[in-house]
DNA sequence: AATGAATGAGAGTTCATTCAT
DNA sequence: TATGAATGAACTCTCATTCAT
């Protein structure tokens, strides 16, 4: 009780107090989803607070009653979106019946997520200096989960015997970079099916799998 | 897609005036470097012309002499660090007896001069908002100069036929990756031998070629 | 010259109104409590009213119920303190048989206050600009009761003859400086008592009376 | 030259470089004064950069030319005020043919300042939150001095006995009070004749010096 | 070829206060 | 009696850029 009074005024939710009632929630919810898009459309730097509010349609002030400041939003928005493209990523392989489907899915889901949500990739491009611990933080988790998969996928023999590791953080970028090439750039809703297919055909050479692509291009896929 | 970018970055306005005497070309270099260390270790936002010239050790007005602003300086930065890795690359990989070969050389190559020159990485990541022109023009043109190389040894038979362009994008992406991971977040030199070795056997799988070489060069180890 | 004040904050428009339950007196109380604590450490203008809810443990909106406003608050704050300080003085100099006793019980009983209420120091030296009103008032108030002692002391012939306002300004400063310099810029619980005997001897020179009465306590040392 | 490179821009004077030539000396004095005039007037919390320059004339930016912020200003003010008011004083009392001559003069020099420039007092008084670190530099130096001074008047046997450092900080004490209540206070430009004799009277008894008061009174001086 | 000086728009952030509940 | 939510004006500070010299 006699601890030294923090200079800083009413911390903004770090905090434990208050539950937020269910008017808070919205409004909190509302500027969270202003802030994908000007993050997403401007980036870190051309984002700015005063766009963020005007989007969410509250006065600035507001803003600062339910984030620490436009660091404490961004690094939210990362986390947020990261487990997002997680969750969908694993939903969509864990349908797969062998490795190989799994990663045809998983890139699948990827590309849905990124047309859906172009913010992902700029906020965590931008994320370099903006906040390189949630920078790792994402890349490592989306890793870490993948390398588990590619050990297990090996240890049933479903594909070659690599480094899980490696071959994790080598595939995540492939991913990325296809997206970022395909579907960013040229603001399509999907990678091109024949660029899937090649993508796919690259996969799978790099996991050691002897796939037919005659098959994978005619059959009845999606 | 590969369009000439004019690389003086001088004034647009005024032209081909003054050659530049010898006392100019040093001070615009000067600036040059210091913008490398600026922007590499600070991004594009948080980088100021002030600290690019107090780093370079003249006056602020001097910058828009050389320069046509902060974003041409970025250009030009971007356009020249790019210019220099595809060198490095080429001529490295230029040394390779067959396709696998130049492979290692040319990422043993990149991953050198991530190192030697983090802001490369940075530059590019930032370029996504500050010149998404430049972002494209960098990626196109290494990807262009990959694919071409590819065909040529699909064609000599040294590696399993497959698109080159897709093939060359991922590429691509997995040496930059690799490079973020081992090199600059572990601020490394170099990327650790075995974490190279891997990442090569994962090339040669995607390319379909047999993993053997890493063996003839360290024994049997990874 | 030293005209009332009304103590009671509570907003001037809604006057007499309800008298104060013993929840609200209680909640009041607190409020006053916190507002102490952090004016004392902060200083008016860093003091927010949010810091003074948070630590008294109620909501914002709570504050406007039972103060005008953060000046409000403040001014009750002095008024509060002011009352406080100027009892106690006047209870432990009630105490002395002759003037100078009194005067050293009376420096003693303002010492403790002011290491028990470093709040009054701080928020006095603040209302030069945050309450001119009340600063002249306080000021005012002490040196009216303490020149009204001096003068009956004079009169009794246990003090030389000389003006009691500004004898009585004089040594009113003599006291708030030494504690400023020797409680709370060393943060200690009491001036040292070496400090304590040379200031009473300088109070016992300006009154004109011989300065024996050290000895008496202590033996021959300051 | 490979020392991490500061996150903060041009250091607004930190750094040695550009001795500023006449035309900057210009602009910054025009900005001091104005600080001067805007501290002393309306406190340091509701003094704003903005009002400094307005006054000033010059745009806000140009404030961050020459000083690195709201403080820095404030503690420049602070020192150029308290050496000011310190030579003052020196150069007074220095006339004097003893200390109680001394004494008057320095008196006097010291009303004289605060009537010339109230912005001492004010802004001291803010320096307890605004800068603790000026505070105590001006108080100390002061005090150091005015002891020094007491300590060799005592030894030409021109004062009483007594401790120095406790006689001085209390004299400065009364200065300070003084000045406040019949300068400030009545926005006077000097303290009354008779206030004047009379707590010149006080200091006479405080240094034990039985000073022929009546003549002080009654001379032809002023 | 180089520079010192100035600018002003706009950034992030704080906070006393109001009000419906 | 108490509160959560919202506000918007004001604040300090940064920076790319211009221009006369």
């Amino acid at each position: 009780m006699t601890r030294q009074l923090s200079t800083r005024g009413r911390d903004a939710r770090s905090n434990v107090s208050s539950p937020l009632g269910p008017k808070g929630v919205k409004t909190r919810q509302r500027l969270l989803n202003a802030a994908e898009r000007v993050f997403g459309e401007l980036g870190y730097h051309d984002a700015s607070v005063a766009k963020i509010t005007e989007l969410a349609g509250v006065a600035q002030g507001t803003f600062y009653v339910y984030f620490g400041g436009k660091q404490a939003v961004f690094e939210e928005l990362v986390a947020d979106l990261s487990r997002r493209v997680r969750h969908a990523m694993s939903v969509a392989s864990g349908q797969g019946r062998d490795r190989l489907e799994a990663e045809r899915l998983g890139f699948q889901a990827f590309f849905r997520f990124t047309a859906e949500h172009p913010a992902l990739y700029r906020v965590i491009r931008q994320a370099e200096f903006a906040s390189p611990r949630m920078l790792h933080w994402h890349y490592e988790h989306i890793a870490d989960g993948y390398a588990e998969a590619l050990r297990a996928a090996s240890a049933r023999g479903e594909i070659a015997e690599a480094d899980p590791e490696v071959t994790a953080w080598a595939l995540m970028a492939v991913g990325e970079m296809i997206g970022m090439r395909w579907i960013l750039w040229d603001e399509a809703k999907a990678v091109p099916p024949e660029i899937l297919d090649r993508t796919m055909a690259f996969v799978a050479r790099a996991l050691g799998v002897a796939a037919a692509p005659a098959r994978e291009r005619e059959g009845p896929n999606g």
